[in-house]
RNA sequence: UCAGCCGGCCGGGCGGCCGCUCCGCCAGUUGCUGAAAGGCAGGCGGGGAGGAAAGUCCGGGCUCCAUGGAGAAACGGUGCCGGAUAACGUCCGGCGGGGGCAACCCCAGGGAAAGUGCCACAGAAAGCAAACCGCCUCGCCCUCGGGCGCGGUAAGGGUGAAAGGGUGCGGUAAGAGCGCACCGCCGGAGCGGCAACGCAACGGGCACGGCAAACCCCACCGGGAGCAAAACCGAAUAGGGGUGACGCGGCAUCGGCGCAAGCCGAUGUCGGGCGUUCUUCACGCCGUCACCCGGGUAGGUUGCUUGAGGCGUGCGGCAACGCACGUCCCAGAUGAAUGACCGCCGCGCGGGUGCCUUCGGGCACACGCCAUACAGAACCCGGCUUACAGGCCGGCUGACGUU
């Protein structure tokens, strides 16, 4: 049996108000064959969807899927998204942040504050089913922390607005 | 007080709020999963980056590969002596040389009398003694200024990083260790030191230039690759092996269709087929499905943190360090945790305003500086090197002042 070590990072229930939202939005009785995960995380009927909260993207082949599907650009971040289509109703996120961006202690910190940042949005702002990457830039470093967090939402309401595309 | 030298240490603190990861305990009848063990979720408590975690330059541990032992050659490294150490190219203590008034700092510091080679430019000459301009005796010529020649010299000039000791006196045709004095140099009995080396009676007129980060010689050290090592578990797909079934071909019978040739279906039975120019043997190749087996990829688990370990005390040692006792457990992530945000506070720096001033500056006030440098563990240790805002402590040296 497969033992799905990739979703360790199970739904908190304690970010209740988000994660009843995304539960009622992700309600979809046609949903076909759900994944072995999914089973494993939806016997309680209290909550019969397919809550499945954020996991991490870990394969380099899922950040270059992602690479190829739409995104939207802001002077602190880029974001990057892909609708998997699998059926699955999780939501994964990833981060980018290259070389370029400056050395390791300043990588870590811009990763950092990015995660924060989605830590604040993604709840709300992210679909069902889909991956995000969010990628930093060198501005990340210097924007005020509010700036990023305005960024990002804007970045996820501009790429979920737009006519939805065939990818 | 000023200037400087050396050594050690720190590298923001407090609080709020939201999180991450590891460990322990609780609950284990209840949430999810599982046959169970257990796992996930849950609750409580605790641990969670650095002095360089960096560069990956040395030395080890550990793992795999290679290897009969030992050695040699080749290649690479190290290079004053003694000690420390698991080991080192590291450290400590000395020695020698150089720099600084001093504290102290710096040194790629074996062998040039084993051999080969090189010493650019300049210069007459660059390693073996020679002589460009010169100086001098003698001979010859001559318009008696001088020129030429045989010799003697190396004091003076000039070149150079370096030209075969230096200074002075004597000496001489001019000169020269030719002689003498002092300094230097070479050899060196003996003495001190474990040694590197130091001191040095006495002897020698002085010969023996530099480069070994040129080849080389000598002594010592070194098998290779690295945790992406290595071990174990192990999907899907493709391929390999085995077993079975079916397909495939011939023949017979029956049934259906058709004038017929024949076609289709069912059952039974016998056979594999093709290629290697023919035959036999032999060899090679060949369809579908199911199950099993082994290798192995993705992925996972282990390796993975208790170690030449930290701290304290005592003892030995000038020291590096060692020994004994006590005590502590101190990151283990893996698209990679150790944090995000907010508030308060310090020192410093910057310019501004006001006051004081011995004109060096000092004090006060508010403001600004991401409330700040370099920088993020990736198997683990010992070093080295490089980067670094700012600050603390101790010792020492030299000036000036006071008593």
């Amino acid at each position: 049996m497969d033992s799905a070590p990739a979703w360790r990072r199970l739904p908190d229930a304690r970010f209740s108000p988000a994660a009843v939202r995304a539960a009622a939005r992700s309600f979809r009785p046609e949903d076909g064959p759900v994944s072995v995960v999914t089973m494993l995380l939806t016997g309680d009927t209290e909550q019969r969807s397919a809550n499945e909260g954020l996991a991490t993207l870990k394969k380099r082949a899922d950040f270059l899927q992602v690479q190829k599907g739409r995104k939207s650009v802001r002077n602190s971040l880029i974001l990057q998204v892909r609708d998997r289509r699998d059926g699955s109703s999780l939501v994964r996120t990833g981060f980018t942040v290259s070389r370029k961006v400056g050395n390791a202690v300043e990588r870590n910190r811009v990763r950092r504050r990015l995660r924060a940042a989605l830590g604040e949005t993604a709840p709300v702002a992210a679909r069902d089913g889909h991956d995000y990457v969010v990628v930093g830039r060198r501005m990340t470093l210097q924007t005020p922390y509010r700036t990023i967090v305005d960024d990002l939402a804007s970045a996820f309401r501009s790429i979920h607005r737009a006519p939805a595309s065939d990818r």
